[in-house]
This record gives structure tokens, C-alpha cells and sequence, in this order.
RNA sequence: GGCCCGUUCGUCUAUCGGUUAGGACGCCAGGUUUUCAUCCUGGAAAGAGGGGUUCGACUCCCCUACGGGCUACCA
């Protein structure tokens, strides 16, 4: 049987990397054994959709590469799939359960419930609706089938599950093991809702099995509903597929999931992409396949020692039995050098055509061998692609103004003597490559330690002591500016 | 509260009963460099605790602690 995994978000808001990570998994898996990857939106909640989320999702997994076999835009053989799309198909297949006796009407309102829930909660217990009071609750099965007849043409009602309270459920999950849990601790759940449409777990159960998935590869926070889901396929007959639930991403620092206030409160980003104005990976200067390596690693590796993978290596090694079962925590520093590592990779054509402000730094007016050459000097220094603006500095623009303790430290040697000989070289339209020789002969007569002569250049130039080369810096920028750099750094001496 | 899952350096992790517990990020020191960065070398840094099982336990079992998830007509 062909391996067929699903991603399966609901358009609910933008993509957080926790989601993109189990996509990517899923990809993976896929992509590792020859199968097919769906993606299916999850849409049943007409009330929480949000606009524009859907297409987020799907730019997100463009962006990332992760492309769908099939999906809500280019179709395939099992769809619909948008959930809102197949309402038709949970209305035949809960039919299904009811005349088998699995499934049953219930009327009891929502505020009856929540009523029962706050009862419930004083006893500081949680409301179960099952075996022990579904005869106490309104449903078909406390009411005789004429009253449920009449009710069900008049009111608006629920269909609940019908669980059996002896039901040992055993389950297993490739990533843990077996999984057991007794059937009364498991609720009536309810299967659809008052509105006709399906809860969550009952439309991923009947779509993964009519889609033909073979591994439910999901978030952990799904774990204590598997057992629900057994439940279902068992009312069905039907064969689960294989279920692993991945280990959640931690928030860096503290307790809990990582959230979007993290990347707000700390600096980093938490989406793929940009949305509503916070800028995503995308924006901050991340490469696609520098995420996905670093997300890869993050719950799972593959027993060696290497880190750095391209997209096709990843396709060929990844491998479920390596999926750790702990949470891990979102490590900024280390997604950065990831990227960092990536950047070394790439070439320059591609850095530029990936990152859109990048006109603004190294100019493009610039030829392209000027240009290639200045790149070359600073991406070594470049974290995140957003590096290069202030990598471009040096370049272009003028110092506007002078570190004052390295100002100070150069005031001692009469740095007018030595910034007046390297005017004198641009001046005379010396080359640039031929300064640090004359400046060593000049020196000779002057004697004044080396390390202070490029110091003070470099403060000239630069205004601090950072940054590449500073005859390579010159040489970029040209003898008209960097006489104008030396003369304006001579004006303040005086 | 109940149910379920988890726990190796600060962080991501290797180890599938016998290792000086390895690597990476970060940190610190040294080197290279005119400076910062890069790069190179080195360093500090870990098996939550307690019981078993075993000749031997990070590894298997149990308990405790801690962490996490779920507990909706949300997914």
C-alpha cells in the first residue's frame, strides 16, 4: 500500500512554524517512501475562520517548497478538500452510525450544558457526558423514538458518539507505543453540530479514511483524542491508519507553547510570513531552506553529526523512528546560524533575488563585478539576509560620526599627519592597492604603530571599528569618496 | 481536579546494558586579522530524585518530583 499522509490546518489564522513543522514532516515522510501528501483545510468552524488564512497556508508551503500532491486548488481524486465542501459526505456517513446504534440525537441546549459545566466545576470535577447520565440529559436514547421523531423536525440538535464505558481502547502510536485508555473516561463527543456541520474529530476521521491516508502525522496536543478517534473508526469497522503525534516546540524561555507574543516580546518571528504587519521569516531575512533544515532538526536528526542538509538530503534521510518524544524548545540563535550556514551556500544571484529590499543596499546601479566583489566582503558577516543593510553601510554612506573612545585613543598619535598622506594618495589618484606598501615606508620615518595608522583610517571611513577591510572598503567606494570621508574626518580633528 | 504524554550540558541533540557520556548553538579563553565579524584551536557545561532488575544501568521496571498537553456544539 502507497504511502499517503495529509496536512490538515484550519484556516483559523496564519501558519505558525509548530504547524509548518508537522507539514514539513509530513512532506517528508511522504517524499521519503514515495507517497502522496494532501493537504486538506479543516474549515468545519465557520465561526473562527479567518479571511485570508487559507491562502497564507498555501503560500506558506509554497514558500517552504512543501508542494501538495493534492489539495483545495489543484484538486485530485479524493476531494473536495475544504471540509465546509463535503458536508454532504459526513451527512451520509453519520446516517451511518446512527442506524448501527454507534450514534445518537441529543437536543440539550448549550446553555443546559454549560450550566452542568459550572455545577460540575464547583465539585471541582469536569462534566462527562456519557454511560453513566445520558439518560438524565434530552436524546433519543432517554426519549421514546416518537418524541425524538417529533424533536428532531422542530429543534435543532446534536449527534453524540455513543461510547462504550467497558471499552478498554488500545491505541498505538508509532513515536510512543501502546496507549491505553478505559472507554468511561471518554465522553459522548459530539460528532456534528447544531449547525449540521461535523466536529473536528469526526470529519478527520471519515476524510482520512475516505482520502486513503495511511499515517496521521499531528501535533501532539491531538494524543488525548486518539482514543476518540479509535473509537470511531471502530464504530465504522474501519482499519485506523498509523497515528504519530509529534512532540510540541516549546517557547524559548519559561513554560508552555510557543506563542506568537514570544516572537513579539523577544525579536523573532513565529510565521512563515509575514501577516497583519509582523514580519514572518520570510521578511526577516531567512532563507526557505534554512527554516526547514533548522525545523527539521528540531524533534528530530539523523543520528550523525552533520546538521546542515539541503531539501533533497532531507527527502532521502529522514526518518519517523528518529522523531524524539519530548518537547523542544525554539532556539533563535540557532535557526540564525542555520541560516548563516545557508547563505554560505548560496550563491548571490539567488540572496539577491530572494531578498526584496535588497536594491537598497548594495546597489544595483552598482556593476554587476562591483557589486559581486563587495558582496563577497560582507556575507560572511550576514546572519539573516536583512544583515546586508547594515552590512552596506561602509559603502554607502558617509560616517555620521566618530566612536569616541576609539577617537580618543587615536587623538594620541597626530592622526591629522597620517589621514593628510592617505589624501594625498587619493588625491593623486593612487591606486587604492598600493597604499598599504607606501603607507609602511611612510611609516618608517614616522613611527607610529601600525595598528593606530589603520585604526584612525578606518574611524575616517567608517566612523567605527567594524566592518571589512578597509582598503577594500576604499577601493568599493572609489577616490572621490573617500577623500570626501577623510577630509570631513580631518575637519573634525581641527 | 481528572486523563494522557514527556524528562541527557543554558538550548537542540547522540547513546538502542559495558563510552573518559559525543556533536552543534550560545558562552569563555587563545590564535588568525589593522578592527569587529568570519574562520581555526581549546575550555567550562548534562543523565530530575529514590527504589528495584542485573556482574554492570543514562539506557529496562516501579514510585516520587517536575514539565507539557487535553479536559468546547475550537481545531
Amino acid at each position: 500500500m502507497s504511502v499517503r499522509v495529509r496536512f490538515a490546518p484550519s484556516p483559523t489564522g496564519p501558519l505558525h512554524i509548530g504547524g509548518l513543522r508537522t507539514a514539513l514532516y509530513n512532506y517528508l515522510f511522504a517524499k521519503k517512501n514515495g507517497g502522496k501528501f494532501l493537504l486538506r483545510i479543516e474549515d468545519t468552524d465557520q465561526y473562527r475562520k479567518v479571511e485570508g488564512s487559507e491562502n497564507y497556508i498555501i503560500e506558506a508551503l509554497k514558500w517552504c517548497d512543501l508542494r501538495p500532491d493534492e489539495g483545495p486548488l489543484l484538486g485530485g481524486k479524493t476531494g473536495p478538500y475544504r471540509q465546509s465542501e463535503r458536508k454532504k459526505i459526513y451527512e451520509e456517513h453519520i446516517d451511518m452510525l446512527i442506524r448501527k446504534g454507534k450514534a445518537y440525537y441529543a437536543f440539550d441546549s448549550a446553555e443546559t450544558l454549560s450550566k452542568a459545566r459550572l455545577i460540575a466545576d464547583e465539585k471541582k470535577t469536569t462534566l462527562k457526558y456519557g454511560a453513566h447520565n445520558r439518560l438524565e440529559f434530552k436524546n433519543s436514547l432517554s426519549y421514546t423514538s416518537e418524541k425524538t421523531k417529533a424533536l428532531l423536525e422542530t429543534t435543532a440538535f446534536v449527534v453524540r458518539l455513543k461510547v462504550d464505558p467497558k471499552k478498554n481502547v488500545e491505541m498505538i502510536d508509532k513515536i510512543r507505543g501502546s496507549i491505553g485508555v478505559q472507554g468511561s473516561e471518554i465522553d459522548d463527543k459530539i460528532l456534528i453540530k447544531a449547525d449540521g456541520m461535523p466536529t473536528y474529530h469526526f470529519a478527520n476521521v471519515v476524510d482520512d479514511h475516505l482520502m486513503g491516508i495511511t499515517h496521521v502525522i499531528r501535533g501532539e496536543e491531538w494524543l488525548p483524542s486518539l482514543a476518540l478517534h479509535q473509537l470511531i473508526y471502530d464504530a465504522f469497522g474501519w482499519h485506523a491508519p498509523i497515528f504519530m503525534h509529534l512532540p510540541l516546540i516549546l517557547k524559548p524561555q519559561g513554560k508552555g507553547k510557543l506563542s506568537k507574543r514570544d516572537g513579539e516580546k523577544m525579536g523573532f518571528p513565529v510565521y512563515p510570513l509575514e501577516w497583519e504587519g509582523s514580519k514572518g521569516f520570510k521578511e526577516r531575512g531567512f532563507l526557505p531552506e534554512a527554516l526547514v533544515n533548522y525545523l527539521a532538526l528540531l524533534g528530530w536528526n539523523p543520528g550523525t553529526e552533520k546538521e546542515i542538509f539541503s531539501f533533497p538530503e532531507l527527502q532521502q534521510i529522514f526518518d519517523t523512528d528518529k522523531i524524539k518524544k519530548g518537547g523542544a524548545k525554539f532556539d533563535f540563535d540557532k535557526a540564525k546560524w542555520v541560516n548563516h550556514k545557508f547563505i554560505e551556500l548560496t550563491d548571490e544571484k539567488t540572496i539577491f533575488s530572494r531578498f526584496i529590499e535588497f536594491t537598497d543596499c548594495l546597489p544595483y546601479k552598482w556593476s554587476e563585478k562591483k557589486r559581486t566583489y563587495a558582496y563577497a566582503l560582507v556575507k560572511k558577516r550576514l546572519f539573516l539576509l536583512e544583515d546586508l543593510i547594515s552590512e552596506s553601510r561602509v559603502f554607502l554612506a558617509d560616517p555620521d560620526g566618530y566612536d569616541p573612545e576609539v577617537l580618543k585613543k587615536v587623538k594620541e598619535h597626530e592622526p591629522q599627519k597620517i589621514i593628510l598622506q592617505f589624501i594625498d594618495y587619493a588625491k593623486k589618484e593612487i591606486p587604492v592597492k598600493e597604499w598599504k606598501e607606501k603607507i609602511k615606508v611612510w611609516n618608517e620615518d614616522h613611527n607610529v604603530p601600525f595598528g593606530v595608522i589603520m585604526q584612525s583610517l578606518r574611524l575616517a571611513l567608517v566612523g567605527n571599528l567594524s566592518g571589512p577591510d578597509v582598503f577594500d572598503i576604499c577601493f568599493i567606494t572609489g577616490n572621490t569618496i573617500t577623500l570626501r570621508r577623510l577630509e570631513k574626518f580631518l575637519s573634525q580633528l581641527n
